[in-house]
DNA sequence: ACAGGCTCCTGCAGGC
DNA sequence: TGCCTGCAGGAGCCTG
């Protein structure tokens, strides 16, 4: 479902609902999907630890805890554990009362001491929890660059000499972390460019025009709460608007907003993709 | 170093 | 009404 805009909406959404709370229960509704590590061994690394903060690395959601002393002391020490959240297609991340409906497929519920509940929801299971012991792991990190964070410089070197199409180097998350189909689509077709072009022959304006589009479209999107598309929400349930400013993304057939020419569907990398014939080269 | 296909799942829309 | 197909915001694996 998400992608990163969504998941940063999410982030900063659950953020401000449950940073420096206390987590007191973990009730695990599955043993299979979605665990990454054994239900148990991630109950005893959320248990009792405080939440420091929430953040998104990549499409991941990224719960930085801490033992419940260290409320007491240095707001400088390090984390003691993370719990790494990834939504996959179709996963939620809800902050709820105790007596708010369980939604089916509810596979997680977190007891907080302010006396909330975070949730996550996935129907499809391709979502992962993990949970990591910073005493003996190291920190989750993001295999590829944030596209919110990459520079001009480092953005053609992602590309340089690879023969693959500029849309499946977008969605490979160990070159950029955070982009999926929609943002890949919404961004080349910003910057004129179809998406089957090999990404090592684009040239530094084109890769320039890209990072740029990419940018513009991802910071809008945040601001407007991310695409809903089908069932997509925050940490509080609200859908997000994104999806009025799509200009090639499933309008296949409709006319394209700047030139009219209808709006061309294809499969790429095994993905729907969508592109303007006319508009982009 | 890829491309392409398949897989993991559930749910929905559309055609017959 | 039911049954079928295709499709969906992700990503890992395998083969060629």
């Amino acid at each position: 479902m998400p992608e990163l805009p969504e998941v940063e909406t999410i982030a900063r959404g659950v953020d401000a609902r449950v940073r420096g709370d206390r987590i007191l229960q973990v009730w695990f509704g599955s043993h299979r999907e979605p665990f990454k590590n054994s239900p148990a061994r991630q109950a005893k690394g959320l248990e009792d630890r405080v939440v420091l903060g929430v953040e998104r690395i990549g499409k991941h959601i990224v719960v930085q805890l801490g033992l419940a002393a260290t409320r007491h002391s240095s707001k400088s020490l390090p984390p003691a554990g993370q719990w790494v959240v990834h939504l996959g297609m179709t996963g939620r991340l809800l902050v709820t009362t105790p007596e708010a409906p369980v939604a089916p497929h509810t596979h997680a519920r977190l007891t907080l001491a302010s006396g909330r509940e975070l949730r996550f929801v996935d129907p499809r299971r391709f979502g992962r929890l993990e949970s990591r012991d910073l005493k003996r792991q190291k920190p989750f990190t993001a295999p590829g660059a944030d596209p919110l964070l990459v520079d001009s410089t480092s953005f053609v070197a992602l590309f340089r000499g690879r023969r693959l199409s500029i849309k499946a180097a977008l969605l490979n998350q160990s070159l950029l972390s955070g982009v999926g189909n929609i943002y890949a689509d919404e961004s080349l077709f910003r910057a004129g460019i179809r998406p089957r072009r090999q990404a090592g022959r684009l040239t530094r304006v084109e890769l320039d025009k890209l990072r740029q589009a990419l940018l513009d479209v991802l910071q809008h999107a945040i601001r407007l709460g991310g695409s809903s598309v089908s069932d997509y929400v925050d940490a509080e349930g609200v859908r997000g608007f994104f999806q009025l400013e799509h200009r090639v993304y499933q309008r296949t057939g409709e006319p394209c907003l700047t030139c009219g020419t209808p709006v061309r569907r294809i499969l790429l990398a095994g993905r729907s993709t969508h592109y303007c014939p006319h508009c982009q080269h």
